[in-house]
DNA sequence: TTATCTTGATATAACGTTATATCAATCGTC
DNA sequence: GACGATTGATATAACGTTATATCAAGATAA
């Protein structure tokens, strides 16, 4: 086994300088056709590949961005990672993803490799929680970096979130014109941002047909917890027709529930979920519910981390993406209107 | 904004040289208490962080791992990346994932960008159809390399798969023993080894008990596509009376297309999933699966990769990780034999 | 011809670390 | 009190690149 090749050794095999090997490599520099093809003949030979630690060191360009998300198996985040990854790719960015498994610590340690290892940029999900001093360690190293979904409190980041309180006003609006009163805000963490600007959104469209009542149920986004919370909602308020959901799953949980007592998604309960994964539409009853647009979202945090790097002071920028209210299986006028 | 610290910066604000300070910050040499503490105090004061880059390169150490998945939102993906995670960071690594989208040419593009990077080592599922010059890019670089779940046939890396063929020989011998004759195995791409080892134990089963009829259905692996096979399946084979699935994701397709005909998976067509993901176990109804065990996939994987980066040398290894016949509600005895 | 420009290459230094060698000062020992 | 051993620090070089300056040789222009 021969050791590593590297520039002195690529030189010294096509009989050039190690200047002149580097500026072949980069397609830089006055180089005459003939040496050219020699350093990169060579280059073949030897199986070649530029160092890029010494590189970025020297030149100090970075062509990683690393993406830190709160959940790596969400399928919402597989999309906007398909999104990001595209278009920075294209731009010559290798993309790398870290999980922080919504967990301050795990996100810190994570944090602290990322801010060694002098990556490029950092598309980032704040964990819940996350306290000012992780992300005052984010800015005395001025890295260039984009939130999305989750904004943090404590810094002004760029940032692109969803147009949360729009959407959940809108689908609230539409169980009321239904017929719908007794409407319940179902899941999601008592302490998540981005569930209070839904919830928002519910309370001022419930607000405006005169219902003050504003029943919000705390609960894990996942499915076997709406499977679990649906029955102790029922319980403490049985005549509830409408379920506002935080997420799909925990709205798919809900829907399983319900048919488990022999009632009907749509026909006994309506409910709307919150992200559109793909299970929404194959399930049975096809769940209603708001889409997001995440690969869309994923190409706009590529242009806009790539935009903050090209000009690192430029004044923090801000950008929602539009909702969509998917009317299904899931939603209908309430039972009693008949 | 002041420029970042370095160890120069570091040194020269305690009072000390940079080999002191970078001692200090290592924990490594003969160090004061009382020096010590000065060159904390002021690393904390302006945020040093050392240069991994730097570091790396000049002592040839490489605290960072990489994955490189042909799926980042498979949840069966998910949980061994937690298992890898969870046990290399308690070894100071860390671990950074890259999705080929199971595509020879992202796959490629990442493996450039992954060997120029200079990671410590490589978690790999293979994409389909992986060129042999790509193995040798990997190889030529002798970086330490562990694969999981698919093994490349053109050159021996540490590998730890599934005991593909016990466990669908163990599901069909259920079947059988329940009483089905007329068994199909349903999903996968043609090409996918490990499928071809399931259907190994499939055939096995199935000559064991006289029948030479060995139908295999091509398909995604998706939900979506076993909501769409099925139907040409049972039009072109409809005396089946069970599947065995390539994937709990196309099983749960199938029993969602078959109830939509107003047939009950179990009653009338038994079936077999792979993977148990969380949605198998809540699914209605609840499906019969295999379950491998991703977490302890993920330790040892991260255990093979630690071995093999400490003594490069030594002979490859190959595991196989067991798996378990998990029996729910959609496997029984076949209609007519009652 | 001489001065200027262009071409194609190279020499040198620098990026931020760490490994190795070295060194002065203090210590213990006989 | 002379000697080697130990302690605590430092000087120097090296990792593999790339930026900058430089340079010789030939081309162009006055």
């Amino acid at each position: 086994m021969t050791k590593k090749p590297n520039l002195k050794t690529l030189a010294q095999a096509a009989g050039v300088s190690v200047p002149t090997a580097s500026q072949v490599m980069r397609g830089t520099g006055r180089i005459s056709e003939e040496t050219r093809k020699k350093v990169l003949k060579a280059a073949e030979r030897l199986h070649y590949v530029p160092d890029g630690r010494a590189a970025s060191m020297r030149s100090g360009e970075k062509r990683e961005i690393g993406m830190l998300i709160h959940s790596i198996s969400n399928p919402f985040n597989a999309e906007v990672i398909s999104g990001v990854s595209d278009h920075l790719e294209r731009h010559g960015y290798l993309v790398s993803i870290l999980d922080s498994r919504d967990d301050v610590q795990h996100q810190k340690k994570n944090l602290e490799a990322f801010i060694r290892s002098s990556r490029g940029g950092l598309i980032w999900v704040p964990a819940h929680d996350t306290p000012k001093t992780t992300i005052d360690m984010l800015r005395t190293h001025s890295i260039p970096t984009v939130t999305f979904l989750r904004q943090s409190k404590f810094a002004q980041f760029d940032h692109i979130g969803l147009k949360n309180t729009e959407a959940t006003y809108t689908a609230t609006r539409h169980l009321i014109d239904l017929g719908h009163r007794r409407i319940v805000y179902f899941g999601g963490e008592p302490h998540s941002d981005v569930r209070q600007e839904r919830i928002e959104g519910f309370k001022s469209a419930m607000k405006e047909c005169g219902s003050d009542q504003h029943v919000v149920w705390d609960a894990p986004d996942d499915k076997s917890s709406g499977v679990n919370e649906l029955h102790q909602l029922l319980k403490q308020h049985p005549h509830t027709t409408a379920l506002i959901c935080n997420g799909d799953m925990i709205a798919l949980g809900a829907c399983f529930a319900l048919q488990k007592t022999g009632k009907a998604p749509g026909k006994d309960l309506s409910i709307i979920g919150f992200d559109d994964v793909q299970d929404a539409a194959l399930a049975t009853p096809a769940l209603s519910t708001i889409s997001t647009h995440p690969y869309e979202l994923g190409t706009l945090l590529a242009k806009t981390i790539l935009d903050r790097i090209a000009d690192p002071l430029q004044p923090v920028k801000t950008s929602q993406i539009e909702t969509q209210l998917i009317l299904r299986d899931t939603t209908a006028a309430p039972s009693g209107s008949e």
